[in-house]
DNA sequence: TTGAAAGCGCTAACAA
DNA sequence: TTGTTAGCGCTTTCAA
């Protein structure tokens, strides 16, 4: 090659004795070519240490075999793991994954589908079905494929990939009343664009309604999920007149913040205070006390929505995907009131 | 703009009135422009939500401004939050940011960097110094500046941004001395590619030396990164004749699953065994007993590396970046031997 | 400050 | 099965 500059496939080409669409077909349908052809044109990239430019097929062939996913956080273990099966499998499929995150910034959404856009992803990937209806418009304008993971969006029939969080807060409710709580509060993580957490408390009062109680609104706590929103939640609930005795909380990380927090203040768990999350992520039976929790699909919902999104592109028929299981964990950290 | 296909930049200056070139460097560069011509410009942009076409960008200028960065892991909260902040750099200096895991496995690391070059990105981040030769061979064909980071590169002289580790774990080493430990385990991670593992043997075995103390082969420990390598490192431990008073392992995952598993084998910590860490993640504090740990500075090395890879590329002056200083910070884990 | 025009390196349609 | 060729949408000379 010459020096300084990198080869291109006509460089290949000429090398292997053949035409540029032959070289090209060689690297990119190696069945439509004699083995003959395709030995010599692989001798050539091997000679020049070929490699493809990535763009310059981009723009011919207007894919860029790249699917961008954008989620609330990176930092999030259950995220973290959920996203490692979804590039894990698309790599499997031959796309690449762009991810991003907006913080549990919602409207920094658009901004980065914009990029990705720009980029000219063949198809995104996003958390939730609660999103700004300029990002719907943008995904249709550009007829971009895609796919909402978590949730399941049952009103508008879009294509995702999720469980019920209404269920699973539902059952993670019953069971602790199950265990004789009826002062029961709740850290559901942040509403606001999140319908997660809608369905999260939603499902909670449902479970509460069934057996006569109601959900008393100074004990719906909205916090980051993070170790520092559990914190805030413990401060709040024991700043209050009445005190719950079980903390249901929306991620694990938030119920193991608010461990942390009991520890500090002397409250013990469950002793003084129960508490549950949700998620089961592996630090949960790494604590002490274990954190009794919901065990939701983390890595299904990754290889799943993979699959659905490259079925999408490719425009194969729907591939209808049924709600995904939850299951209730019981661990230390739940006490049974006698 | 035609319905089905994006507007192109021709349609956006046609709508303008002005020439192609008039209407890219309008965008690309408004100061060449005139003010008149400018506002026509994105006005016509607003009207067709014009969006510019990556690849065609890219392939003409010959650059993505994209920057890959290879981790061996995205889950260990430690790059986790580098990422973070390398990123949010990135994205101020105008960049974007590509990342990949090989999942300490470094034998993907150069496969992962061809996917890189093939892609077009304008730099790479890596992790370490120790990479293999095919790794740096690729890097200088492709003429591709590259900052390492974590580790520091005294022997080649390459552009890196990180701390020592040995220094790290000699002075961690010293704190459990100075606590009056004299049987001493470790377990340092996984060695192989990894000099920042090899570091800390070594920064540990000089502080004993200076003790008249060894570290005894039995009692370094290789294991996998996680929870369970520190699970699996305390029945290693046990299953021994002697056993240590102090387990120092080589990240804080490491070190909360030795003190899970210690739990549940009803070995007190520390009162039975003191364990350390490294990193001081948010969970170091969160975890009963808090552990002890080595600060070490996270997000400036992803800010940092952001700013030397920019201007590598820009080729600005070297820049030359001092080592960055780690901290011993001490909690309950770690146990005074009376 | 602007316009015209020549590519960037590849894919894909077409013809042979 | 192969070669030829016309773009893909943009940036960047060069001249005006």
């Amino acid at each position: 090659m010459a020096s300084g500059s990198r080869p291109t496939l006509e460089d290949v080409a000429r090398l292997a004795g053949v035409s540029l669409g032959s070289a090209s077909r060689a690297l990119s349908v190696p069945d439509l070519v004699k083995p003959g052809t395709l030995e010599r044109v692989n001798r050539a990239v091997e000679q020049l240490g070929y490699v493809r430019n990535g763009p310059a097929r981009a723009l011919a062939s207007r894919r860029t075999r790249t699917i961008a996913a954008i989620y609330p956080s990176l930092d999030n273990p259950i995220f973290a793991v959920s996203i490692q099966s979804l590039q894990q499998t698309l790599w499997d499929l031959g796309y690449q994954l762009l991810v991003a995150s907006h913080d549990y910034k919602p409207e920094r959404e658009l901004g980065l589908l914009r990029s990705f856009v720009e980029r000219g992803v063949d198809a995104v990937v996003l958390v939730g079905t609660d999103h700004d209806d300029a990002v719907f418009e943008l995904l249709g304008q550009y007829q971009l494929p895609y796919v909402l993971t978590w949730s399941l969006d049952e009103a508008n029939r879009r294509p995702c990939v999720g469980f019920s969080y209404y269920d699973a807060a539902f059952k993670m409710a019953q069971g602790v009343l199950a265990h004789g709580h009826t002062d029961i509060a709740v850290c559901p993580g942040q509403a606001y664009r999140n319908e997660r957490v809608r369905a999260r408390i939603a499902g909670t009062q449902a479970a509460l309604q069934g057996a006569g109680l109601t959900l008393r609104p100074e004990w719906i706590i909205e916090q980051p999920f993070t170790f520092e929103g559990g914190r805030q939640a413990v401060r709040q609930v024991l700043g209050g007149l009445a005190r719950p005795t079980v903390l249901i909380c929306g991620n694990d990380l938030i119920a193991i913040g608010a461990m942390a927090e009991c520890r500090e203040q002397g409250i013990q768990v469950p002793g003084d205070l129960s508490i549950t999350g949700s998620d089961d992520i592996e630090l949960a039976s790494m604590v002490e006390p274990q954190l009794t929790t919901v065990h939701v699909p983390k890595v299904e919902i990754g290889a799943l929505a993979a699959h659905r999104i490259v079925s999408l592109i490719d425009g194969s028929p729907a591939l209808e995907v049924s709600p995904l299981s939850t299951r209730v964990v019981l661990r230390g950290s739940l006490k049974r009131i006698t």
